[in-house]
Order: C-alpha cells, then sequence, then structure tokens
DNA sequence: GTCTATACACTGATAGAC
DNA sequence: GTCTATCAGTGTATAGAC
C-alpha cells in the first residue's frame, strides 16, 4: 500500500480522514522529482520541501527521514510497471511478438521516467548493498522468474531453427541495452547527434520502437 | 598536462624538484576510485585522503576544493582513450573491421574502469549544466567529428548494397549500448544472471567482445 | 610539503507553539 | 497538521606551526 509509510503516533483513523494523503502525494511527487534529477546524496530536504510548496518539516512527519522517503519513493516508481511486464513475458504469445512488446513498454516508460535508470544505476553503484536490499522488497525487479517462459521459447526457437544459436541472456540484456540506453546517455546523445534539438530526439525515440526490435529480430532470426 | 592544475604560490621549478609529484599521483588515483564509486555529491574528501594516506588538508593544498579536484579526475580518467579511439576509427581500415574494434576497445576500456561509465552518466544527470562545460574541455569526448569517416563508410556501404539501409546514429547508438551497458548494469547483471559469481561475469563480458560485433554486423549486413 | 587545529556553512533532524 | 526555531553532526576550506 501507497501510505502504508507514515509515521505518526496518533490515531490511524484520524489522521486518514484529514488532508494528509494529498499532501503525501505532493511530498512524493516533489521527492521523485528532485531524487530522480540529484540522484540521493545530491538530493536536499529543503529542495523537495520547496518543490512540494510546504515545510521542511513536514518531510520529516511524514517520511521520519530522508532514508525513509527514498526508499518511497524507489518502490512507488517500480510499483506499476514490473507486474505488467511479468504478465505479458509469462504469456503464450510468440518469441517475436514478446521481443517487440518488450522493448515498446520500456521505451514508453522511459519516455514516461526518463531518469529512472540514470538514478537506478546510480544509487546502484554509489551505494549497492543499501539498494539490492531495497530492491529485493521491490517484487520481480531483481527477479528473472518472469522471464522463464519467454527463455523457454527462445531455446525452443533454436531448436525449430527458428533463430540462431545464442545465449538467452545474452539476448534480453542486448534488449534492454538498446532499450534503454538512449535514455541514459540522453544529454549526450541530445547534444551529439541533435544539437540539443528535443522534438528530433522524441522522433528518434519513438522510431526506436520499430527499429530496436527490428534489429534484434534481424541479428537472431535464420534465413 | 597532468599536473598542470596545482595551486600555490611558492616557485614552479622547487615545487617540481620535489616529491609533490608522487603525492599528486597518489591523491588522483585514491580521488579516482572515491569519485567513480560515490559520485561527485556523495565522495568525501576526508575519505580520499585516508584512501590516499595523507592528510584532509593536502587535498586543498593540491587542488584547491572538491570542484577542481574533481575535473581533475574527469580530464584524466578519459585522456588516454579518446585520442586512440579517434586515430583507429579515422583510419582507412574496412567498415566491419573498425565495428570489431570499437567495440572491442569499449569493453577493454571498461574492464579497466568498469565505473566509468555509470560515473559519467551519473554526474550528466545530476549536473549537466557542469559536466557539460567540464566535457567542453576534454578533447573529443562530445565531439563526433571523430566519427565523420566511419559515417562515410555506412553511407558507401548503404549505396554498395554491402548494407541494408539505416541512419548511422542509431548503428552508433547501438554499438556504444551494446558495448557498455553490462558495465553499467553490473550489479544488476551480476546477481540475476551469473549468481554474483564474478568468474562467471568475467568470462561473459570476454565472449561479448566477440558476440557483440557478430551481432551488428548479423543484423546489418545485406545477404 | 605536511600536519594540527579550527573556522564556517550547510544539512538532516527534533522540539515545541499554534 | 503545519509552522518557527534550533541543535547536533558533518563537510569543505583555511590559518598557522613545523
Amino acid at each position: 500500500m501507497l501510505y502504508s509509510l507514515k509515521y505518526t503516533s496518533s490515531n490511524k483513523y484520524k489522521i486518514m480522514a484529514g488532508n494528509n494523503k494529498n499532501t503525501e502525494e505532493i511530498i512524493l511527487a516533489a521527492a521523485k522529482k528532485v531524487f530522480m534529477q540529484k540522484g540521493k546524496a545530491g538530493a536536499r530536504m529543503q529542495k523537495i520541501a520547496e518543490e512540494a510548496g510546504i515545510n521542511k518539516s513536514l518531510l520529516h512527519y511524514y517520511f521520519r527521514s530522508k532514508d525513509k522517503l527514498f526508499e518511497t519513493v524507489f518502490r512507488d516508481t517500480f510499483k506499476d510497471f514490473m507486474p505488467k511486464i511479468a504478465e505479458f513475458m509469462s504469456s503464450d504469445l510468440p518469441l517475436f511478438e514478446k521481443i517487440k512488446y518488450f522493448i515498446e513498454s520500456y521505451i514508453d516508460m522511459l519516455n514516461k521516467n526518463p531518469y529512472i535508470f540514470s538514478f537506478v544505476l546510480g544509487e546502484l553503484n554509489t551505494n549497492p548493498e543499501n539498494l539490492v536490499e531495497i530492491m529485493d522488497r521491490v517484487t520481480g525487479i531483481i527477479s528473472e522468474d518472469y522471464l522463464g517462459k519467454f527463455v523457454e521459447q527462445i531455446m525452443e526457437g533454436i531448436k525449430d531453427e527458428e533463430i540462431i544459436q545464442l545465449d538467452a541472456r545474452d539476448l534480453i540484456i542486448n534488449m534492454i541495452a538498446l532499450s534503454v540506453f538512449p535514455f541514459l546517455a540522453r544529454p549526450i546523445i541530445l547534444g551529439v547527434f541533435f544539437q540539443n534539438d528535443l522534438d528530433l530526439y522524441n522522433k528518434f525515440l519513438e522510431r526506436r520502437k520499430k527499429e530496436v526490435p527490428q534489429f534484434i529480430i534481424n541479428s537472431i532470426r535464420k534465413k
């Protein structure tokens, strides 16, 4: 539950009747924005408070500490995305359809949260112990279980000589790499290849939703 | 020049005769380690000093401020790598050879500096203005000039029907993405796909030096 | 050049009034 | 629930002895 992390000694029902829920949402949106931009270490509670238009103390009232606030933001961010992907990848749809959908979903999700992966990978490097611990509590992010069915289909594809001999792990990593990288290196790519023209860059991303699956299928299909 | 950023009021030649050069190297190595691991915001001067086995004040004596130290580390890190790549990519070697070499070089460089890209991309997101400014002063990183010849060859390859119709930018981005991503997501990949077995992970990387070029060439070659 | 001591600023967090 | 005031801790940076 989204609001289960509130820390207070007062009566639960009384609180829920107040306007705190709305305040929490505002805080979380503000915190997400600042954390994504500045990273955990670089983010300032003062900045988050300003962004939310409230007092700094309120952040502590609602989330007790910076760490707790961070964890809540982190969990929230992946809450919706992962189950959707997991469901699709476990379905009975054909291999190539899954590849297309997987990449499209990733690019769509990244369009909505351009900084999400920079954020995750940044934190992952600066504080691996902590983040892995958090991720363990966020269903499915670190688990490869939801890819089981997909891996099976790859094996079959190889056996049936539909696709070339390959390691399923390479394929999956390549799929994610090609989807995610343009967002990770966004500022560089934007500058070097598109002269900071955001419109061109967005068209480029949109085009990639088709190009990347084609690129991959081209490479692995046996002809 | 590597040691041009020293700040002091005393006589230049006297200083160069001392053992400061060695101390600087030690500091820079320590700083690189800490910055790469913790990011600029997360890095602590105290930690860097400890890592170098010297006093905290000495850091300021040699580099005046955290910002200057960071910039020096940053510049140093790319000083060797970029010119080598640039030279090769401007050469007359055939397209497919360049693709192979480019990817191998990237993976080799990343093996030596596993955190370098996380570091760059992390800083790029948390502090774009600052880093772009720094990069402008680091020859070639943000410039696509050194890829001019390579882009020409792609055009020719398309015209000669050696490779399929494609956008040179996509190809370049894909090449970098596939090389770099396994390092960016290192902790995740290590955990999810290799049960934290570093030996397996390293073999996987080594294998990719051949697989990735093949993957790309497979995809773009006309048959 | 290197160290100790210390100034100064800032940040996360708490206490208490309303 | 929200605010003001304030504290303790930590970080960067500097002064000065050797």
